[in-house]
DNA sequence: CTAAAAACAATTAAAATCAATCATAAAAAT
DNA sequence: ATTTTTATGATTGATTTTAATTGTTTTTAG
């Protein structure tokens, strides 16, 4: 038996309990206790799952496989929604702005095929080819994470153009300090993006309410949050502190 | 029995399973062991499947899904040579540029990681944040068919930049115009790139040298052909009517 | 706490698989 | 028709994987 089909039986076998002994790795698979205790380190290395006595156990962080990926469609879903709501916002001929991340991503799909985009999401503009969509990127530092385009150069190629709407994404949208960003450097590159906008739109799914963790804020209370159905207490309280509006998708 | 349907057969294998034994392989097609290997190292490289011990292995980062088109593993094997060879021109702490297009990015397995790399290519940059290289993008126009970003915007950024090295492709060398590019959008960025870098080499297979058609010439002759072996008369046509020094891997 | 049992890491030798080379046969080019 | 190129299969020694064995550590039971 090849390695790998060992080493998909052992991950298969951790997906229904979530934890395995030894020894049914061994009668799974049939190869000796050695070679399943190989595999194991090796699986461990790769954190795809955790040595105990007697056997292997699942990741604390990761029991996605089955699980994350629910969430994740379920987040998917609601991401979608937003997406598509934000995406019709947007009139033929429009020039747009669309920020890097993974929520404005999910607008493409729905975008009207006669527009300009300008984007600084490396992976957008990939998408954006495919669809036949006129797109612009601008230029700057790689940022290996979010594949994002940041720095001095995003900067200077970003204020050469204008745009008629702008659409960003956010990391945490706070009750007091506004829209939060963790990088800095990204938080430039949004600020100035949308002072170049006619029109902001922040997208961002209910999760990104409860955020907590930030340390730059995008400081601009000129924009509209498009979000999905958020409990009216929640919803007064960000418009009274911050005089941001909210749309509900 | 022919080398694509061998292929085929292999690839048809790990669409039930996701691994075949290497002898498994050799019943199915009644080719010898030595022959089966041949094709699993051609298969590997056209990113077709994992080559594992003992047999081979799907590659789930994609399942099947982007151009399934097996590139002709021929010129491949020409272009990877020089673009080797290429790479290995670059040192440790260099600031580079690489030219959009098919045979620069075969260059980038080779390089060094501590190095710095400007790009007008938008597929480059997902390959070099793969690697962990320090990745500029220039901003611009995307172009639809090869991914490079042209345009005013590209001159823009790029002229902000200055490289030790920078390596250029083409699409035809002529013996008399030098090197040639269909689009003067495109040869207008090559060009200053060129003119913004210390040392300017153009990577290019022996196919570009026969090519016939083109319209906007990159006139610039103070680069290096890097290329493969070539008859000597081609060699001394090229060196005494366009100055063009050429290197052969 | 102690002893037996189970699980462990480390070492080894055998088997399987590998890369590299060579020779032959088929195909292509001249 | 002849040379050159290409694809294939066989053989070689080297490498990798494997399973069995060793002695050690950990767990469990009395």
């Amino acid at each position: 038996m090849l390695e790998p089909e060992r080493h998909q039986i052992i991950l298969d076998a951790l997906k229904t309990k979530s934890s395995v002994k030894l020894q049914e790795l061994v009668e799974l698979t049939n190869s000796s206790e050695s070679t399943i205790r190989r595999d194991l380190i090796q699986l461990e290395q790769g954190k795809l799952l955790k040595r105990v006595h007697g056997g292997a156990a699942r990741l604390q962080g990761k029991l996605q496989e089955p699980s994350m990926t629910e969430k994740s469609s379920k987040n998917l879903q609601s991401k979608r929604r937003i997406a598509q709501y934000a995406a019709g916002l947007v009139s033929e001929g429009d020039c747009i702005y669309l920020d890097a991340g993974s929520t404005i991503v999910e607008m493409i799909p729905f975008l009207p095929d006669n527009i300009v985009v300008v984007t600084n999401g490396l992976s957008h503009a990939s998408e954006l080819l495919e669809k036949n969509i006129k797109t612009f990127l601008i230029g700057g530092f790689a940022k290996p994470t979010t594949k994002a385009l940041i720095g001095r150069g995003a900067l200077d190629s970003l204020e050469h153009y204008r745009f008629d709407k702008c659409f960003m994404g956010v990391n945490g949208i706070h009750s007091q300090f506004g829209y939060t960003t963790p990088d800095p450097e990204e938080a430039m590159v949004k600020q100035l993006a949308i002072s170049l906008s006619s029109e902001a739109y922040v997208v961002a799914d209910e999760s990104k309410f409860s955020e907590v963790a930030f340390s730059k804020i995008t400081d601009l209370h000129q924009a509209t949050i498009i979000t999905n159905e958020l409990d009216p207490d929640t919803k007064e309280q960000y418009h009274s502190k911050t005089n941001i509006k909210v749309v509900t998708s």
